[in-house]
DNA sequence: ACTTTTACATGACAGCCATCATTTTAAAAC
DNA sequence: GTTTTAAAATGATGGCTGTCATGTAAAAGT
């Protein structure tokens, strides 16, 4: 049956929501348009008058979980926290794209590597500007820091041991801010 | 056609090789059973001689590709110049398992999840021997600089643009060995 | 030399998936 | 209120994949 206007405008943006949720949780390859769509009590057949293809909603849907993220506010140091914190570790539905879907990323077309590519850049950038300094120390501070937080995570979801999970997760937030401490002190006035 | 004894011997071990390649390369979704046999010039029909599933030659060619890294006798900082060079970047068939398929694993079974962990587990102690030392904080600086080089691989290879690229890579290896150089620093008598 | 065994080839089957043609039905337009 | 439009439902198709049944030929055993 046909919808209204406002229905059909939903209804896109459900999809988004559902599929970029589907996809960080079980991978692009493992979700089906039809598991999609039933997800929104639809059926596959309209899927097509949204997208012309699953590979357009990949696209999409990746923009959307990048774009949703961006809105972090959070200071630095509490931002860490929680990307580093067992929650985020067990929470790939809603956590960072980037983390969960880099890997899958790359069997995906070049439209779908640009828009990854585009969330590093701008994630490097937001912590950059974070740490209130672009010199080059800032910036490679920024980029090893994001490397070991997206590792970490990596690593905290490969392992089955929890113990071993945890203290994964622990120990690189507690050396990442050891870097921190160091590079602040290094500033002249905060010593 | 039936082959010899030591011939037989000898495809399973090809068998294990080409696929742990390719499953680096593709991810174990990807890589069909004929096309792992194609590879070796041989076809599908064989295949369940050798492996009771899919699955079980998944968790095999996992152990075989992990085990073959352990025989690295690299120095430490030799080990991660390769590892966080454009080379290893490039090289997924041949590189690392665990930054490779690390994410992939988690949609795997069981056996296969835990064949990962104990890579992990395996490789940070690995490394803490490398540092020759043992207390809290030479485990804090093998954990977390191993969740640093994964995240960059992975950043590395997800990102399309090479510049960048590159720099991720580079920043990392430089940044790790700044704590290292700290740590070493911290040990009296060395500084 | 003959028989038995078995590694691999061939071919088939069922299940899943992306995609599309057609139909239905309710919203928009008039 | 009637007609037009289009969103979604239904159903079909083709391709791919893991698995298995059967066939075949060469090695192993006697």
């Amino acid at each position: 049956m046909k919808v209204s206007r406002e229905q059909m405008a939903e209804n896109r943006q459900r999809i988004l929501e559902v599929a970029s949720r589907l996809f960080r949780e079980k991978g692009f390859e493992a979700v089906g348009v039809a598991e999609v769509m039933k997800a929104l009590g639809l059926t596959h057949g309209g899927f097509y008058g949204h997208f012309s293809s699953k590979d357009d909603l990949i696209v999409q849907a990746l923009a959307h979980a990048l774009g949703e993220r961006n809105g972090a506010t959070l200071p630095l140091r509490e931002y860490m926290d929680e990307y580093l914190s067992p929650r985020h570790r067990d929470n790939r539905a809603g956590g960072c794209p980037i983390s969960g879907l880099a890997a899958d990323t790359l069997r995906q077309t070049p439209e779908a590597r640009s828009a990854v590519t585009d969330g590093v850049r701008g994630q490097i950038d937001w912590m950059l500007e974070k740490l209130s300094g672009s010199d080059e120390s800032a910036r490679r501070q920024a980029i090893a820091s994001w490397a070991a937080m997206v590792g970490a995570v990596v690593l905290a979801r490969a392992t089955t041991d929890p113990v071993l999970s945890d203290e994964i997760l622990k120990e690189t937030r507690a050396w990442i801010d050891d870097g921190l401490n160091r590079s602040i002190a290094a500033i002249p006035g905060t010593a």
